[in-house]
DNA sequence: CTCCCAATTATGGATATAAGTGTTAGACAAAGA
DNA sequence: TGTGTGTCTAGTGACAATATCCATAATTGGGGG
C-alpha cells in the first residue's frame, strides 16, 4: 500500500513532467550556446580586448545552466523532497509574465500544481491527515512565496483547530514545527487562529483569557480582531467581555458593533435585534424533521409565503418573523379587503406591495422581504438539490402506494429508485477512498488501474456527501438529455464534465456556508455583525482554487459510471416464446464517428427518454444557476459578485489563466472600481415577472402547437421512405442528407421546446417574487447574467416575461415613451418618434383590444415584428389609458432605447466619418437614418452600374436590393463577419426572395462583395481604423519576446503576445485565442479529451487578427453601457441593457437618454485609437518583429555575414533564439556596472543591433522580388486621420438612441 | 524537356517521345514515371486471358497523364477506354497521346470524359446519358469479362472513395450490378495496408474486414517504403519472432528481411508476392500500392443488422466478451447467442464466418436495438443563425 | 548508506478511426525545383 | 533560396475526439560495495 500512496502523492503534482520539460529546453538550442566554448560565437568584429568580459559572462551563464539541472524535481516525489535543492529561487516564484513584461501583471510557474495541492491541502486538512498535510506544506513553502505560504498555512491551521480533536499546544506545536521547517512565518491571522481556540474551549476562563490577551499589545489585538471571519461571532463576544478590552483594541469596522454590544449587556439583554425562535438551525440540510415541520406555514396565519421555489419552504422562523412584519405593516391599512386578501395569501408579493399605499409601507415591506428572502435564497442555494430529491420521493411513495403510471411521476420515483442504489455505491466508494487515503490495506482496492484512478479522485470525492453527489449525477444527465447533436443521448464527455463541475459548485456552496455557519454560529448575534463575517469571508480569494478540469472529469467519471452501472429499467418484449421481462442498463455507452474521429456517447435508454421528451424536468436546473431572491452580494474584488454561497468570477473565461490574472491584478491595484459600479447597478435592479403575459404564453403553450415563436411539439422525426440495398449511391446519399435534416430540425425543435420550458418552468416559479439578476462579463467587458436559462438577454417571448419590480409614475412624458416602445417592438421604429406615438395613438383601440382579449384570433399583436413584448406593451397602456389621469399610472414596464447599429456608432465616432456617423444617427436629424436602407441603395447602385457594364448577374439582381437583403450583413460586418459568413447570410435572402435558386451562391457572393465595398465606401475613416487595429494585431501576435529562449523562461513558445488592451474603464482584456494543448484524461467511462489552459503557449495568429478589431469595439460598446450604468445608478433610475438597448422605467427615459448621450460623448472625446497605440508601444517594448528588406540592400548584407560568422563558430544554423540571446547579451551588458563591457557592448554588433540604425519598416518593398527576413524592435504604424465629424453633435441627436 | 521513349512490351512504340519525364503537376496524387514499372504491374496483373480483345471496355479513373493507360491499352485492346480526368494538364496530355495514337496506328478505343471522377453522377451519365459505352450484366458467379476499372485514388483524402467502392461491392450496386467487375487501384500504401489484411492483422479494422467479406482482393505492386518509415536499428530476426511481431502490424521493427513490405500484412505479402516499384519510377514522393479488387460472394445484406454493432466492436481491440457489453442495452443476453470461441476473440481476429455468425446470432437477440436507435445524429454543422 | 544498472512504469506524441466533399477565398505551411 | 501547390479555416456569447502504440524519461528495485 505504501507504493500506492506514494504513487498518490507522486502523480498528483506531476511535477516531474513538468521538470522533463525543464531538462528538455536547457539541453536545447539556446543553452547548448551558453554552454558551447566560450568566445566562439562572438562576432569576430568584437576586439580581442572586449572578448573577456563576454567569456565571464558567458561562462556564468553557463554555470547558471548546468545548476538548472537541480531545478528538477526528481526521484522522491515532492512530497518528500527535504532540501532547498529543488526550491524555486525566491525571485523565480513570481518573476515570469504573460505576454509583456511591462504590465506588472505575474506569471507564476507551477500554478495548476500549486492549486492541486491547495486543494488536497484543504481536503486533507479537514481529514486531519497530518503526514499528509506536513509533506505538501513542505511542498508549498518551496514553490510559493513567503506570503502567501503564511496564507496557505492559516487556513490549513483553520481547518485543523476545528474540533476537539487537536489541542492548543499541539496546535503551537504544528506552527513552530512550520516555522523551523518551512520558514513559515506569521501574522495577525495566525494568532487569531490560536485565539480562537483558546477562546473555544469550554474550560477556558475569562482569566486566562485575559491573561492570553495581555501578551499582546492593544495594537496587535486591534489586528488580530480584524479576522473576525476566523474567530467567530460567539468568540467574539467573548472578547468583548473582557476586562483588559477597550475601544483602543476594536479596528474601526467593529466599532459600531462593539459600543452597541456594550450598551445592550450593560442592559443585561444580549443583542436582541433577532427574533427569539427556538434553536437556530437554518443550515441542516438533512435533518428530516425539521422538513415535516415545514408544511403548516399558514398556521401563522399568513399566507403571504406562497411560493416554494424549487419545493422547498422557507424556514419556520423566518416565515414567522416575516408573517410579524407584514401584519405590522398592514395593521394600518384602511382597506380591510385588502388587509384580508394579504392574509389570506390571495395575493403575491409583487401584487402586495403595488397595492400598498404610503412609500413608507412600501420601503417597509421590501425591507421585510429582502430579509426574508435572504433565507430563502440560502435555502435555495444551500438545499436545492435536495428539494429535487423530495420531489423523487414524494412521487415514488404516491406511486408505491396507488400503483400510478403518470410517465412523469414515474419518472421521477424511477430516479428515486436510483437514487437508493447509488448511495451505497458512493458510500461503499467514499471508504475505499478512505482506506487509501489512509494507507488502510485492510481493504481491496480492486485492480491496478482502478486504484490509480481513485488516487486522483479520492481526495475530492469525499468531499460531498453521497446523497448529493447522486442526486447531482442523475439530475446532470437527465438534463443532458438529447444534447450535443445525439438523439437520446449525450456526449460522455459533456456528462462527465458537468457533473464534475455540479460536485464541485455544491461542494464549494456547502464549504462556504459551513463556514458562515461556524462563524456566525453565536445565536444572539447581532445581524450587523453577521453581515461583517459573511462579507469577509468573501474575501478569501484563492485558496480554494477551482478545479482543473482533469479533477472534474475523474470525479464525474466515477460518478458517471456508478450511475451507468446501477441504473436498471424494466423492458418487456413479446415474443413468440411469450412474454419475456428484462432489467436493462437505462445508460449505456457508445461511440460515435464524425468524419472519422470517435466520440463518445452515452445514450438513454428508449424507456427513459420517452418520459423524457417535452415534459418539464424544473428540478434539474442548478439552483445556482436561478434568479436571486435578494439583490447580489456588490462586486469589489474579482470574486464575490453574485450568489451568497457560489463562487463566480468578474470575468468569465474558459481556460484563460492569463486573462484572469490581468483582471485579478487590475482588480487588486483597484482599477476596476468603475467597473464594479456599473455591474453592480445592473445587479441592483429588482425583477418581477409579468403574470398577465405569463398567462397568454402559459395558454399557447399548452396547446402544443407551434404559435409565433413557440415551437410546436414534435413526438418523433420523420423519415424518407427506406431504400433497397442495392440502390444508387448517390439516390442513397441524398436519403441520407434527408434523414439528417430531419434529425437536425427535429432536434432542434425539441430543445427549442425544451429551452422555452425551462424559462417557463421558471418564470412560473418566481411569478409574484422580486428577482435580481447578478451579472458578470465577457472577456471584453461585455455584461450577461450569470444565470443562464432566464433572463432579459433572451429573445422576444422571455423578454416580454420581465417587469420591473418597483414602478415609477408616467409623470408627463411617461405615456408617450410607452407608445414610442410599442411602435417600436411592433416593428414601426424608422419614423420620427412623433410619428410612432401618431402610429400608436391611431390603433389604440386595437391596443385595449389586444389588452382585453389577448386570446382573439386575430389579435392586433400577433402582428407585431416583436409579438410577445407589443403584448406586454398593451397591457400597460390598456392600463393607463384607463386612469383619468395617466401621468399618475404606475408603470413597471422596461422602455427600451436602442442603439442604431451601435458598433457602427462607435466605429463612426472613432474615425470621424460624416455621412457614417449621419446613417447611424450620430448626428441630429428630423427622423431616424436607416443605415441598412442607405447600403442598400449604395449597393443598388454598383449593381445597376456593373448591369450596365453588361454584368448578366447584375442585371438579374438590379432593383431587388432590399434593407432586408444586406441588414444581417451590414450588424455583422462590425463584428467582423468574414466574407464567407456574409455569402451565407446573403445566400438566405437570395433564397427566400428571389426566384432563381441554381445560381444563388452566385449571385450571394457578388453581393456580398459589393456590399462589402459598399459599407467600406460609407464608413472610410472606420474602416481605415478596423484596418489598423488588424494590423497591430497582426504585428503583436507575430512578435518575438527579446527573452525568447531564455533558459529561465523556458515555457514561452516563439509567437506567445496576445493582444492585450485596457478598456477606458480601466478593464484589462486579453484575447485568450491560444493554441491549447490537449491531452486524454482516463476515466471508467472512457477516456476525456481535456485542454490544458496555458498563458504561454503559442498564440492563434489569426483567431487574434481576426477577433481584435470587433472585439475592440465590443469592449467599447461595454465600456459605454457600464458608464451609463454608472450613471443611471447615481440618478437612481432602474438601469438594464442588453448590450446596446438599455432599459428603464418610462418616465425615466429622458434622463437616461441624456445620460447615454453624454456618457458616449465623454467616452469618445478622448483619442480612443492614440491612447490603445501608446499602450501598445509601452506594453510590447522589447518585442521583435519579422520584416522582410529587399536582399541586397547593404543591410541585409551586412546581416548575413553576422550571421555566417556565428555559424561557422557554433557549427550549425543560427535560430532566432540565437539571435536574440546575442542582442540580449548586448543589451545587459550595456547596463553594466563594468565600463569595459559597456564599451564592449557598444561595440558589439548584432544582428538586431545593427538593424536599429536604419528605417527598417520604410524598407519594406512588397514588389522587392528576392527578399530578406530581419528582426526590428516592434513598431506600429499610424493611426489613421480622424474625419471631422464632432462627437459632440451627439448630445443633440435625438435619434442616436431610440 | 526530355520525353518518354521505352522498348518495354506493353509500351506502343506509336508513343515514344509523347511523355514528358517530369511533370509538374501531381494534383495531389501519384503518376508511374517509368514504362518499366508499368510493365512489371501489367505482367503481374496477367489479365490477357480474362478480357477478349476489342471486347470489353476499360473505365480509366484519373489516368494523369496516361503512361499506363497507353500500356494497358496496348496490352489488352479493349473496345472502349474511357478516360475520366479532368485535370488541365492531363487532359491536354491524353488529347496528345490520343491524337497521336488516331494519326498514326488508327486507334480510336480512347475516350476522354472529362468529369470529376469522385461524383456518383460522372458514372451514370457515363453510361445511360452520354452512352459512351453500355456494359453487360453478367451473373455473380464469375468474374465480368466485359468492364474493367482502373482507378487512381493515390490522393490524400482519396481513401473514402475506396472504401466507398468496396461498399458498393457490398451494396452490388453502382458498377457493381453488372457483376463481379474487376477493379484495379493505386492506393495510399497505408490504405492498402489497412484494407489488404488477413484476420489477426492488427491493421485490420472495419473497413478491412469489410474487404474481405465483399471482395477477393490482391496486392498487385508496392513501392519501397518512403525512408521515414524504416527503423534504423532495423534488424533481421529468426522466423517465429519474426512472424509475431509482424503480425502486430508495427511499421518499427517489423520482420521481414528487406525494408521493403513494411507494415503491409506479411501473410499476404507471401500470398501475392507483389513486385516492387522504385522510388525513381514514380513521380511524386508518397508510398502507394496496387492492389486488386474484384466482388466477393457476400453482400452488405448480411451483415446490415450489425452495422452499428460493428462499428462498436472495432473501437478497442480488447476481447469480443468484453466489449460486448456496452454495446447496447441488454447486451449481456447476446453473450449467450454467441458461440464462446468466437468471444474469446478480439476484434481484428474476426474471419468472414466469423462475423457472419454473429449477424446470425444478432437477429436472434429479442432486445436488439430497433433501428432508429442506431441513428447516431451528425448535427455538428453550423447552422443558420437568426 | 549510496551508487549503479536493469527493469518497470509513466507520459507525450503519432496515428488511425469512417467513408461523400453544403459552400470559396485567402492565408499559411510544406515541398519540389 | 524563391516558387507553385495543398491544406486549413473562416463573428460573439459557448459548448472540447479516443484508442492504441511506441519511444523515451523517470522511477524503482536489486545487487554490490
Amino acid at each position: 500500500m505504501l507504493q500506492a500512496q506514494k504513487s498518490l502523492i507522486r502523480r498528483i503534482p506531476k511535477l516531474h513532467s513538468y521538470s522533463r520539460l525543464l531538462h528538455q529546453t536547457s539541453k536545447s538550442s539556446t543553452l547548448a550556446l551558453a554552454t558551447s566554448s566560450s568566445s566562439s560565437y562572438v562576432s569576430p568584429l568584437i576586439t580581442s580586448r572586449i572578448i573577456q568580459p563576454l567569456m565571464a559572462i558567458n561562462s556564468l551563464n553557463a554555470t547558471k545552466s548546468s545548476n538548472a539541472k537541480n531545478d528538477r524535481i526528481t526521484k522522491q516525489s515532492y512530497l518528500e523532497f527535504d532540501s532547498d535543492t529543488y526550491s524555486l529561487a525566491d525571485d523565480e516564484k513570481i518573476a515570469k509574465y504573460y505576454s509583456s513584461k511591462h504590465d506588472g501583471v505575474e506569471r507564476r510557474p507551477y500554478t495548476k500544481e500549486i492549486n492541486y495541492l491547495k486543494n488536497i491541502l484543504e481536503s486533507f486538512s479537514e481529514e486531519k491527515y497530518f503526514d499528509k498535510t506536513d509533506q505538501i506544506l513542505k511542498s508549498l513553502s518551496k514553490l510559493v512565496t513567503t506570503r502567501e505560504f503564511t496564507d496557505i498555512v492559516n487556513k490549513y491551521l483553520e481547518n485543523v483547530s476545528q474540533g476537539e480533536s487537536l489541542s492548543l499546544e499541539g496546535l503551537e506545536n504544528i506552527i513552530t514545527e512550520l516555522q523551523t521547517t518551512c520558514q513559515f512565518v506569521t501574522n495577525s491571522r495566525t494568532e487569531a487562529v490560536l485565539l480562537s481556540k483558546v477562546l473555544s474551549d469550554e474550560k477556558t476562563t475569562t482569566t486566562e483569557i485575559k491573561k492570553y490577551l495581555e501578551n499582546f499589545e492593544k495594537r496587535e489585538i486591534k489586528e488580530i480582531l480584524r479576522n473576525m471571519e476566523v474567530i467567530g461571532a460567539e468568540n467574539l463576544y467573548k472578547i468583548f467581555d473582557s476586562e483588559f478590552i477597550d475601544l483602543s483594541c476594536i479596528p474601526q469596522e467593529l466599532h459600531e458593533v462593539y459600543q452597541e454590544y456594550q450598551v445592550k449587556s450593560s442592559v443585561n439583554q444580549v443583542a436582541g435585534d433577532t427574533l427569539k425562535l427556538q434553536e437556530n438551525e437554518i443550515i441542516n440540510p438533512l435533518n428530516k424533521k425539521n422538513l415535516s415541520e415545514l408544511l403548516p406555514v399558514d398556521s401563522f396565519g399568513l399566507k403571504v409565503i406562497r411560493h416554494s421555489l424549487l419545493g422547498l419552504e422557507p424556514t419556520p422562523e423566518s416565515a414567522l418573523e416575516f408573517s410579524t412584519k407584514v401584519n405590522e405593516i398592514i395593521k394600518d391599512l384602511d382597506d380591510e379587503q385588502l388587509k384580508e386578501d394579504i392574509r389570506s395569501g390571495k395575493l403575491n408579493h409583487h401584487e402586495v406591495y403595488t397595492k400598498l399605499q404610503t412609500p413608507e409601507q412600501k420601503a417597509a415591506y421590501n425591507d421585510a422581504l429582502e430579509h426574508f428572502n435572504y433565507d430563502r435564497q440560502k435555502q435555495i442555494e444551500i438545499r436545492g438539490i435536495e428539494g429535487a430529491k423530495e420531489k423523487w420521493k414524494h412521487d415514488f411513495e404516491e406511486q408505491q402506494k396507488r400503483g400510478d403510471l403518470n410517465l412523469t411521476k414515474g419518472l421521477n420515483a424511477q430516479c428515486y429508485d436510483w437514487l437508493q442504489k447509488m448511495i451505497p455505491a458512493i458510500e461503499k466508494e467514499h471508504t475505499l477512498c478512505k482506506a487509501l487515503l489512509e494507507n488502510d490495506t485492510s481493504v481491496d482496492q480492486g485492480d491496478k488501474a482502478t486504484k490509480k484512478e481513485r488516487a486522483f479522485y479520492a481526495p475530492f470525492l469525499i468531499k460531498v456527501d453521497p446523497e448529493k453527489a447522486a442526486v447531482i449525477t442523475i439530475l446532470e444527465l437527465l438534463k443532458l438529455h438529447s444534447t450535443g447533436g445525439v438523439t437520446n443521448g449525450f456526449r460522455a464527455y459533456k456528462s462527465v464534465i458537468a457533473v464534475g463541475k455540479a460536485i464541485e459548485t455544491e461542494f464549494r456552496t456547502c464549504l462556504h456556508a459551513q463556514k458562515e455557519r461556524k462563524a456566525t454560529s453565536q445565536k444572539n448575534a447581532s445581524s450587523q455583525l453577521t453581515k461583517l463575517i459573511s462579507e469577509s469571508l468573501d474575501k478569501e480569494d484563492d485558496l480554494t482554487p477551482f478545479w482543473d478540469n482533469s479533477t472534474r472529469s475523474r470525479v464525474g467519471g466515477v460518478l458517471v459510471s456508478f450511475l451507468m452501472s446501477i441504473a436498471k429499467v424494466k423492458v418487456r418484449k413479446h415474443t413468440p416464446k411469450g412474454l419475456l421481462e428484462d432489467y436493462h442498463p437505462a445508460f449505456y455507452h457508445g461511440m460515435q464517428f464524425i468524419g472519422g474521429q470517435r466520440i463518445g456517447v452515452i445514450k438513454i435508454h428508449s424507456e427513459i427518454s420517452k418520459c423524457l421528451t417535452g415534459t418539464s424536468f424544473t428540478e434539474s436546473i442548478q439552483p445556482q444557476a436561478l434568479p436571486m431572491l435578494v439583490k447580489p452580494k456588490p462586486w469589489a474584488s474579482f470574486y464575490g459578485g453574485g450568489g451568497l454561497f457560489t463562487k463566480s468570477g468578474l470575468v468569465r473565461m474558459r481556460d484563460a489563466p492569463e486573462t484572469e490574472a490581468y483582471v485579478k491584478a487590475a482588480s487588486k491595484r483597484g482599477n476596476l472600481d468603475e467597473v464594479f459600479k456599473g455591474l453592480n447597478v445592473l445587479g441592483s435592479t429588482p425583477w418581477t415577472v409579468n403574470s398577465k403575459v405569463f398567462d397568454v404564453i402559459s395558454h399557447y403553450w399548452n396547446i402544443g402547437e407551434e404559435f409565433l415563436s413557440i415551437p410546436p411539439v414534435l413526438n418523433e422525426a420523420k423519415f424518407p421512405s427506406e431504400l433497397p440495398e442495392n440502390a444508387d449511391p448517390k439516390e442513397k446519399l441524398e436519403r441520407s442528407k434527408l434523414v439528417y435534416k430531419s434529425l437536425r430540425e427535429f432536434a432542434s425543435s425539441r430543445s427549442q421546446r425544451c429551452d422555452h420550458n425551462y424559462k417557463l418552468e421558471i418564470a412560473r416559479g418566481f411569478i409574484g417574487e422580486k428577482l435580481y439578476f447578478p451579472h458578470n462579463l465577457d472577456f471584453r467587458g461585455r455584461a450577461y447574467p450569470i444565470s443562464p436559462h432566464f433572463n432579459h438577454l433572451g429573445g422576444d417571448l422571455t423578454r416580454s416575461l420581465f417587469l420591473f419590480w418597483e414602478g415609477r409614475q408616467l409623470g408627463e412624458h411617461g405615456l408617450d415613451w410607452l407608445k414610442v416602445q410599442l411602435a417600436n417592438v411592433y416593428g414601426v421604429d424608422k419614423l420620427s418618434l412623433a410619428g410612432r406615438i401618431q402610429f400608436v395613438n391611431d390603433s389604440m383601440d386595437k391596443v385595449i383590444e389586444s389588452a382585453a382579449d389577448p386570446l382573439a384570433e386575430d389579435a392586433w399583436w400577433k402582428k407585431a415584428e416583436k409579438p410577445w413584448q407589443a403584448l406586454s406593451v398593451c397591457f400597460e397602456l390598456a392600463e393607463a389609458s384607463k386612469m383619468d389621469d395617466p401621468t399618475k399610472f404606475v408603470s413597471h414596464l422596461p422602455v427600451h432605447q436602442d442603439g442604431t447599429c451601435n458598433g457602427l456608432q462607435h466605429y463612426a465616432a472613432l474615425g470621424g466619418d460624416i455621412e457614417g456617423a449621419n446613417q447611424v444617427n450620430l448626428n441630429p436629424a428630423d427622423k431616424p437614418q436607416d443605415v441598412y436602407t442607405y447600403v442598400a441603395g449604395l449597393v443598388e447602385k454598383r449593381v445597376r452600374a456593373d448591369a450596365e457594364a453588361g454584368n448578366e448577374m447584375a442585371k438579374f439582381l438590379q432593383d431587388k436590393i432590399k434593407r432586408k437583403v444586406v441588414k444581417q450583413t451590414v450588424m455583422t460586418n462590425v463584428y467582423g463577419v468574414t466574407f464567407v459568413g456574409a455569402i451565407q447570410q446573403i445566400k438566405k435572402q437570395v433564397s427566400q426572395h428571389f426566384g432563381d435558386n441554381d445560381n444563388e451562391h452566385l449571385y450571394a457572393k457578388y453581393l456580398a462583395s459589393q456590399v462589402f465595398a459598399s459599407i467600406r465606401e460609407l464608413f472610410e475613416n472606420a474602416h481605415l481604423i478596423q484596418d489598423w487595429l488588424a494590423e497591430a494585431a497582426k504585428r503583436i501576435t507575430k512578435s518575438v519576446a527579446l527573452d525568447f529562449g531564455d533558459s529561465k523562461d523556458s515555457e514561452h513558445e516563439l509567437h506567445s503576445s496576445s493582444v492585450i488592451w485596457t478598456t477606458p474603464l480601466g478593464l484589462p482584456c486579453v484575447q485568450p485565442y491560444r493554441v491549447h494543448k490537449q491531452t486524454a484524461v482516463k476515466t471508467s467511462v472512457q477516456d476525456i479529451f481535456i485542454s490544458i489552459p496555458s498563458g504561454t503557449s503559442a498564440v492563434d495568429s489569426r483567431k487574434q487578427q481576426a477577433g481584435f478589431p470587433p472585439n475592440f469595439i465590443h469592449s467599447l460598446d461595454a465600456t459605454h453601457m457600464l458608464m451609463t450604468a454608472a450613471k443611471c445608478g447615481e440618478a437612481t433610475l432602474n438601469f438594464a441593457s442588453v448590450h446596446d438597448s438599455y432599459w428603464t422605467h418610462a418616465a425615466d427615459v429622458p434622463v437616461m437618454n441624456r445620460l447615454i448621450r453624454e456618457e458616449f460623448v465623454r467616452l469618445h472625446t478622448t483619442n480612443l485609437v492614440q491612447i490603445l497605440k501608446d499602450e501598445f508601444v509601452e506594453r510590447y517594448k522589447g518585442c521583435y518583429q519579422k520584416v522582410r528588406i529587399p536582399n541586397n540592400h547593404e543591410l541585409s548584407k551586412k546581416i548575413k555575414i553576422i550571421k555566417k560568422a556565428w555559424a561557422t563558430t557554433l557549427q550549425r544554423k543560427i535560430t532566432i533564439a540565437d539571435e536574440l540571446y546575442m542582442e540580449r547579451k548586448r543589451l545587459q551588458m550595456l547596463e553594466s556596472e563594468k565600463p569595459e563591457e559597456v564599451e564592449a557592448a557598444k561595440s558589439m554588433e548584432t544582428t538586431i543591433s545593427v538593424a536599429l540604425e536604419y528605417d527598417c519598416y520604410g524598407l519594406v518593398d512588397s514588389k522587392a522580388a528576392s527578399a530578406f527576413e530581419i528582426l526590428v524592435p516592434l513598431q506600429f504604424p499610424e493611426i489613421p486621420k480622424k474625419g471631422t465629424f464632432d462627437v459632440n453633435l451627439v448630445k443633440q441627436s435625438q435619434y442616436f438612441f431610440s | 524537356m526530355s520525353r518518354i521513349a521505352s522498348t518495354a512490351k506493353s509500351f506502343n512504340p506509336v508513343l515514344n517521345n509523347v511523355f514528358e519525364k517530369t511533370v509538374k503537376y501531381s494534383y495531389g496524387r501519384t503518376h508511374l514515371r517509368d514504362p518499366e514499372a508499368c510493365q512489371k504491374i501489367i505482367d503481374k496483373l496477367d489479365l490477357t486471358h480474362h478480357y477478349k480483345p476489342n471486347n470489353f471496355n476499360i473505365i480509366d479513373v484519373n489516368p494523369g497523364y496516361g503512361l499506363l493507360s497507353s500500356m494497358l491499352n496496348y496490352e489488352l485492346k479493349p473496345k472502349n477506354h474511357i478516360l475520366i480526368e479532368d485535370k488541365d494538364k492531363c487532359v491536354s496530355t491524353l488529347t496528345g497521346m490520343i491524337d497521336e495514337l488516331q494519326n498514326k496506328s488508327n486507334n480510336d478505343s480512347f475516350e476522354l470524359y472529362k468529369k470529376d471522377a469522385y461524383e456518383w453522377e460522372t458514372y451514370s451519365d457515363l453510361i445511360d446519358k452520354d452512352k459512351l459505352i453500355s456494359p453487360i450484366v453478367q451473373p455473380y458467379e464469375k468474374v465480368n469479362d466485359d468492364l474493367l476499372i482502373v482507378a487512381n485514388w493515390t490522393g490524400m483524402r482519396d481513401e473514402s472513395i475506396i472504401a466507398q467502392w468496396v461498399g458498393c461491392c457490398g451494396n452490388r450496386n453502382w458498377l457493381m450490378k453488372y457483376g463481379k467487375v474487376r477493379m484495379v487501384i493505386f492506393v495510399p500504401a497505408l490504405s492498402a495496408m489497412k484494407f489488404i489484411t488477413e484476420p489477426g492483422f492488427r491493421k485490420r479494422r472495419r473497413t478491412g474486414m469489410k474487404f474481405s467479406l465483399f471482395t477477393d482482393s490482391k496486392l498487385v505492386a508496392i513501392t519501397e517504403a518512403a525512408e521515414k518509415t524504416i527503423s534504423e536499428d532495423y534488424k533481421i530476426e529468426d522466423k517465429e519472432s519474426d512472424e509475431e511481431k509482424s503480425l502486430r502490424g508495427s511499421s518499427s521493427n517489423g520482420g521481414l528481411k528487406i525494408p521493403v513490405g513494411l507494415g503491409y500484412d506479411p501473410r499476404v505479402l507471401v500470398r501475392d508476392q507483389p513486385p516492387v516499384i522504385t522510388k525513381a519510377q514514380y513521380f511524386r514522393n508518397a508510398d502507394f500500392a496496387v492492389i486488386e479488387v474484384i466482388p466477393g460472394d457476400h453482400t452488405s445484406n448480411e451483415i446490415a443488422n450489425i452495422e452499428y454493432f460493428m462499428s462498436s466492436i472495432y473501437v478497442t481491440s480488447a476481447p469480443l466478451k468484453s466489449s460486448i457489453t456496452g454495446v447496447a442495452p441488454g447486451a449481456e443476453y447476446l453473450l449467450k447467442l454467441i458461440p464462446k470461441d468466437i468471444l474469446e476473440k478480439k476484434s481484428y481476429e474476426l474471419t468472414n464466418e466469423d462475423i457472419l455468425e454473429i449477424a446470425r446470432a444478432y437477429e436472434e437477440w429479442p432486445f436488439k436495438p430497433s433501428l432508429e436507435d442506431s441513428y447516431m445524429g451528425d448535427f455538428t454543422q453550423t447552422e443558420a443563425y437568426f
